[in-house]
DNA sequence: TTTTTTATTGCAACTAAGTTGCAATAAATT
DNA sequence: AATTTATTGCAACTTAGTTGCAATAAAAAA
């Protein structure tokens, strides 16, 4: 249903994302902001967030779930649809702007996609 | 640790495999073998058998475990790295053998990939 | 074949992520 | 300031998957 009211819980979730160049895992925003946030309330205003077109989620390689700020998206039109690098190494997840070529298979309509690399990210290369 | 001894149980879940063409969930399997094995058990053969090569797994788009035949895997060499189509009506889940280019990402060595379509199904697309 | 060894199984209890219902609170509107 | 209603916190629940352990059953040894 999207965002209606601006309420201090919500922008103490905006103000995790400003500061967050990779992707966070449900998990992780509970652990920071416990202390001052009901995890019901984090899943809820995650899902609004989500809504809006502000953020999008995917599933880390456990089944466990990630948001990470939108680039180009709306309410009508979720078009973040790129792939996902999870490092094996340090765990950090992060979107990638390369895009993977969806190939057509024959008798079968392709809607939307899941695509999540795993190997050794920049920071745990050297 | 693979597969040591040939008990009723292990049979059991291998029959399960033999009568499919797509994948299944171990809920699935859990629900059809249900009066026959304990879930622990089904999730400890399905854990060998991934190990030997038999069959692989991988997380359908809501995060619960499916599992596959391997096409030509063995225990050193798991090379089922294809993706899989789930389909948004049915939601039945095949392994397909077009092959996806994974681009080359600078500074970032990619191991593995999960990559899911989303969409309709030769079943369900008439 | 019988005995011994040890992998496998079932069970119950647990864990962890995520969800639900509901009363209390706090934005926004009148 | 009063009213409306979205949001929050809490506790309790659900669901998928895991763990420890005693009982069972393959396989190996005698």
């Amino acid at each position: 249903m999207g965002i209606v009211r601006k309420t201090k819980s919500l922008e103490l979730v905006l103000n995790e994302f400003q500061s967050l160049t990779a992707a966070i895992s449900v998990i992780d925003l509970i652990k920071k902001l416990n202390s001052k946030l009901n995890k019901t309330t984090i899943y809820r205003i995650l899902e609004k967030l989500e809504d809006d077109g502000i953020v999008h989620s995917f599933l880390g390689k456990n089944g466990i779930k990630w948001y990470a700020k939108c680039r180009n998206c709306s309410k009508s039109n979720h078009s973040d649809v790129h792939p996902h690098f999870e490092c094996i190494d340090c765990g950090k997840i992060d979107c990638l702007t390369v895009e993977v070529k969806i190939p057509s298979i024959p008798n079968r309509e392709v809607r939307s996609s899941q695509i999540l690399f795993q190997g050794i990210c920049e920071s745990c290369f050297r």
